[in-house]
DNA sequence: ACCTGAACACCGTTCAAGT
DNA sequence: ACCTGAACACCGTTCAAGT
């Protein structure tokens, strides 16, 4: 191999580079340029990966909705009889796997990233993380542990509650960025509770 | 005045000029020179009223916590004597709110942008629009609308959902983008239920 | 197939100078 | 106080050419 070729895969090599980058800079102060350079490649190099540089926060955010799945089919496999400790698992984990990568999580959930093409790759991302969370509320509902919503319903209200407040957390807003991750847990636990049985008393 | 000065206030005025650029464009294709250009000002100008690009996006960040603020306080007015309407409609104008200005709600809750400084306005912003939202759920506590939870989890608990639902609708993840108003509400209602009631059958 | 390196048009940011 | 315009160091993106 020529010595002026990038040893491995440069596209996974980029969007590992980029990560301590937006998480000191953020979008705005990252660059391709900069990574290339840091990978000792060419600037040109990056664009035999990425048409450009949202191409690239996009496969960002598909590894987050990639590890959104993992923990959703890891907390099935976990508490294979217990559906409810698999809602209450996955969201923990979520919430501890936003915490520990708040750049990744930062793009996942983003209008304004792509306004123009639907990246197919991104949407399939999304609808297969998706579908893990379905799975595990559907397993629910044979339990009869979810009433009579729709699936769908229950979905968009515990991912969207658990990924804001993993936001919050992340995002030191509200929440005091330097919490113990008990006091985080403890956070969490109060949130499903409310989640799972509401906000008005019983 | 000179006709090489900005007539009206600048500031705001990028402010405006940014929007359009950002719903096309999104974060990565704004520049402040585009802005400039466009208001017939210096590409130096904007310097004078915002020390970064970044400082600009989280200007735009507090207008949409000013509104988040505004729709609480106005549910408050509109239902003085109703705590629980004044949370779902407050919840409800919120994610119309979203879905008219996504490039708005997408600077919100960003732990990506300013990794730096804390700003002390956005900051402030939050804190205000966030006290709104808790003074409407004080008000169904008085009302023993929400057991025995704190207030600040029903609010991050509350806000969270619905900030997350709202991204989902505008975003058009998961959801048509080209749902009528009428079933984007009847989404809201229906979560708005799942949230109140929880996720548990009763 | 993947990378280089020149080339182009553009940026963000600073700063002395102007009014 | 607010803006200009030059200046600097950087970018994103394209593309012919190399291996």
């Amino acid at each position: 191999m020529s010595k002026n070729y990038h040893h491995g895969s440069l596209r996974q090599a980029l969007i590992e580079a980029a990560l301590p980058v937006l998480k000191k800079k953020g979008i705005v102060g990252l660059s391709l340029r900069e990574l290339a350079a840091e990978l000792g490649v060419s600037h040109g190099a990056p664009y035999r990966h990425f048409k450009n540089k949202t191409a690239l926060l996009e496969a960002i955010a598909v590894t987050g909705f990639n590890a959104l799945q993992d923990i959703c089919r890891k907390a099935m496999q976990d508490f294979p009889d217990d559906p409810r400790q698999q809602l209450y698992q996955a969201g923990m984990d979520y919430i501890f796997y936003v915490a520990r990568n708040p750049e990744i999580a930062d793009l996942m959930f983003r209008p304004g990233l792509s306004r123009e093409e639907s990246n197919t790759e991104l949407q399939q991302a999304v609808n297969s993380a998706v579908g893990s969370l379905a799975a595990i509320i559907e397993n629910g509902k044979q339990r009869k542990l979810y009433g009579d919503h729709q699936t769908m319903d229950l979905v968009l209200t515990s991912l969207s509650t658990v990924h804001g407040l993993a936001m919050f957390i992340a995002g030191g807003m509200l929440i005091d960025p330097a919490s113990p991750e008990s006091s985080i847990e403890a956070l969490g636990k109060r949130v499903y509770n409310i989640l799972l049985h509401g906000m008005a008393g019983e």
